[in-house]
DNA sequence: TTGTACGCGTTATCAT
DNA sequence: ATGATAACGCGTACAA
């Protein structure tokens, strides 16, 4: 079986408390003892129990990080970042994937409250507000989000601004007649703002039917959303999508409907995620540093963690328009 | 605080028992006690303690999958499949990434086997032959790989018959200087094996300058690798790819260099990735089917922990040839 | 049907 | 410098 601080005690022929002093360097012990319990340490091959030592503590060493779509290449990132904070502070992560649902969410907050973990991030939660907020308030949370959550320890991703500046490309280059591919998903709807904003700046009415929503962000939803749009609304120019993955899913329906990109249609994304640059045309898009959005959300929840749960705090995230051939440009 | 049977127990009136066996539905309760506790369960918010839980059965309702790089989208794909037999079954997933390193994912088993994990997948490890038998030894382990492991519970994905495919592919179609870009890892051989044999059976002579290998799978390394390649030995008509993502590299390096695909150059990789079917040319590969690898290697741990780790088994997968445009296919 | 007492492996308190 | 003992929150054996 496994051995125990009480094993290695026995053995050692000392207290469990000496052998616990030496497996953490805390306290004083003679140099002598010191070497010979780590002897039997090691020759046991003690391996401390954290969950002994978690119910002691109240601490896990582990937070969570909750995110929609594994399968979408921007999450992984963020969690190569997340990941990266978080080992250097001795904690583990568990990944949990929601698949866009609410339900499931709640349900794995639920869970990682009993596992007692020292911390939750949530990436591109589809909670709503309320439930967001509820959330934010019973537990440790730090929120990376598009949307403009109410609760107090935010990395926003400036989804309006992105929106309104691909969008906004789109109209200076002459398109008139702009459709968008969104995401129908709770309280999220900053970047259908920022596309009608765009359009309303320009001064190009906004039409109902060039607007098409998916219900969850991967490319299949977007090719279906996409050639139905194309379809039923032919006289459309251009699409500004809610994300790259959408972008993928357009320019296949476009592709099939026998229109050239970008002459016969010009389209946009969001994220600038690897596949983006890959594509052909190579596709116009909003950068966003995933990497270094992991870090900071990280270290946001170690703050929040720090302050007990009572951090207030907002961060912005700097932006970047990349203009590739898929817009004409 | 949080609240504890304890709390409940007096609260409610009863013993902590008592509280207890509600909350697990065990044992001959009378209804209106047992009514009477769930209310005051609820109205606290009780929610069991999985630590304490876990320090008394030896279990942690909590596996590990562990893969060498989560931004390859193959394993992503995997997770999901993993996740989802492992949800069924009351398991929580710990994601470990290894960025491809042995160091990394040693240190990671040890810090999960503190953590008193109920199982561990090996997806794609980076161990060597003694490393992975001596873990498979003393953990309750899965493994998930394209390599011969000597463990005893594995899903094998047949690396070396699908570069065999692939190459094949390439000398039916007349190319006689074929190129490899392989993967330099531990006891990682069995796809340059493939592409060796596919060589020798048309008859083909084996050169060690068309072969370059890659420490890590991204398209960047590829990318690298593959400029070499096709700069020192330009007489190269095709190149066989580790996976996708190398192939994707190659593509990019061979567009680069001005060569056409595939006229000037055919390329095949292995994965069949989504990406795979969006570049340009779309690439020939190995369809592998990731979802259900996943499914499969999971279900796979759950034999191995209810045979407490003695299970022996071996298991083959199936793949198919993608023919796609970027071999000339 | 319900309760008491103990143990899981660790850390912390207070002695010695 | 070292050790005995009591927590931590829960489950199990055994009583009552």
């Amino acid at each position: 079986m496994v051995t125990t601080l009480k094993d290695v005690a026995e053995k050692a022929g000392v207290s469990v408390k000496t052998v616990s002093r030496v497996v953490n360097n805390q306290g004083e012990i003679s140099a002598e003892t010191r070497e010979h319990v780590a002897a039997v340490l090691d020759e046991l091959g003690y391996r401390p129990n954290a969950l002994a030592r978690g119910l002691v503590s109240g601490k896990s060493a582990t937070v969570a990080l909750i995110i929609p779509q594994i399968t979408d290449p921007f999450f992984p990132e963020v969690m190569l970042g997340v990941d990266s904070v978080a080992r250097a502070h001795g904690y583990n992560v568990f990944l949990c994937n929601t698949e866009d649902d609410p339900a499931r969410e709640l349900e794995y907050i639920d869970i990682l409250a009993g596992k007692r973990v020292d911390g939750i991030i949530l990436c591109g939660s589809r909670l709503n507000a309320v439930q967001l907020a509820e959330v934010a308030k019973q537990h440790r949370v730090s929120i990376l989000s598009s949307r403009n959550p109410p609760s107090s320890a935010v990395i926003r991703i400036p989804g309006e601004a992105g929106l309104f500046a691909t969008t906004r490309h789109l109209t200076e280059r002459g398109h008139a007649r702009i459709g968008h591919i969104g995401l129908r998903a709770p309280d999220e709807h900053d970047r259908l703002e920022g596309y009608e904003r765009a359009l309303k700046e320009a001064g190009l009415p906004l039409d109902a039917k060039w607007v098409r929503w998916i219900p969850r962000v991967n490319i299949e939803a977007a090719y279906t959303a996409a050639k139905s749009l194309l379809t039923e609304a032919p006289e459309i120019t251009a699409v500004s999508c809610y994300n790259d993955l959408a972008a993928i899913g357009t320019m296949r329906a476009a592709a099939e409907l026998g229109r050239r990109l970008p002459d016969d249609l010009a389209i946009t994304g969001f994220d600038d995620i690897a596949m983006a640059s890959l594509v052909s045309p190579p596709l116009t898009t909003i950068r966003v540093l995933r990497y270094q959005l992991g870090e900071r959300v990280m270290q946001l929840l170690l703050k929040v963690i720090a302050s007990d749960g009572k951090l207030e705090q907002r961060e912005q995230v700097d932006i970047e328009l990349i203009v590739r051939r898929s817009s004409g440009g």
